[in-house]
DNA sequence: CTCATATGAGACAGTGAAGTCTCACTAGGA
DNA sequence: TCCTAGTGAGACTTCACTGTCTCATATGAG
């Protein structure tokens, strides 16, 4: 891994429990001198949007490999829960390495990037809109607000795992879990 | 409204989007002069513990209203159910008003909050643990996994309200009704 | 009116982090 | 061997924020 590469996985690392650390800790986490971070990165503002850039693309491929176009494209229940259930699994995944950009503002900050996960929301709506239509999702609630709730969840994940009360392993099952079937006995 | 108060909800309100927002921004906010914050908080810290007690004094102060304890030493499914609904509408009001701010580091800083935090969790819990008990809510999944999925709920209607996808009256029934029945559909 | 209290505006110094720069060292290729 | 690129360490400047202070002003009670 190059030492660029190993600054931005620290800094991801660091910047989730603690968005305010500074660019010397973040070196110190990454085994390099304060000296090269800036050497790779301008200001801790170019930092932050590369790995605001960076969650932007794995958010991307993540439905891209979870094949939410030809799931919309389809019409089709079966393919559009199967590929809302593999989201939701990726999703997980990313939480878990990207999970700063979740909460915190100061990562997606320029109005490119805040556009750009505007569209890649946008896009992940058109999923829940999908399986609205095909009766896989309930209508009676906007397609948006599913989304935001699956965003919501994927918060409680991380601090479930903060707090311990949730193995990892157990994290996708649990989401899709309360996701779509809720917290209520049946 | 005391000068006191008028800062405090204004840097509540900034703060809950905006932890790291200077104190000039705070006192500008609150329509103020930078050296009357200080009048009233000595200290930055000061200012952010007293939010994190105030926070956490509603976060009681509601779950105490619902009558949680009561409910949970009844067993009783309906009261139960009742007092679940009842809580859910509070936190969701109490979470536009005070912000989610209560996992936020910045926020919650001292061990004294952290523990105290801990406490209140632990009461919210026993009431999941006794709906699970009593057939309310499901028992396949921990307790405080279902505390930290309505927590995450409330995070998706601020998400959710700050994006315009939802309207405010209709945040509470939202949030039961995705809590409970999940997204998908029946 | 008089006085006490609270405030706004602004000046001030201290502090910590950001960003720049230099210099010496190391590894690897020509 | 020599040279180049990348690095660590540290000095240094700049800057934003914090916290303190002073002084003039307004407001309300007596």
């Amino acid at each position: 891994m190059s030492t660029r590469d190993t600054v931005l996985a620290a800094a991801q690392r660091l910047l989730a429990t603690d968005p305010t650390a500074p660019m010397a800790e973040i070196a110190a986490a990454a085994g390099v001198g304060r000296a090269t971070v800036h050497r790779h990165f301008a200001s801790r503002e170019d930092l932050l949007h590369e790995i605001g850039r960076r969650s932007l693309d794995r958010w991307a491929e993540s439905m891209t490999e979870a094949g939410v176009a030809g799931a919309v494209a389809s019409a089709d229940p079966a393919l559009i829960r199967a590929c809302l259930d593999d989201m939701i699994g990726r999703f997980v995944v990313d939480a878990d390495e990207y999970g700063i950009a979740l909460t915190d503002p100061t990562v997606v900050n320029g109005p490119a990037l805040r556009e750009r996960a505007d569209a890649l929301f946008a896009e992940e709506v058109t999923l829940y809109a999908a399986a609205q239509a095909a009766g896989v999702l309930r209508s009676d609630v906007a397609a948006r607000w599913l989304g935001h709730s699956l965003y919501g969840l994927l918060v409680a994940v991380r601090d479930a795992l903060v707090a311990g009360d949730i193995a990892a392993r157990d994290a996708q099952d649990l989401v899709r879990s309360t996701f779509l079937e809720g917290g209520a006995a049946r």
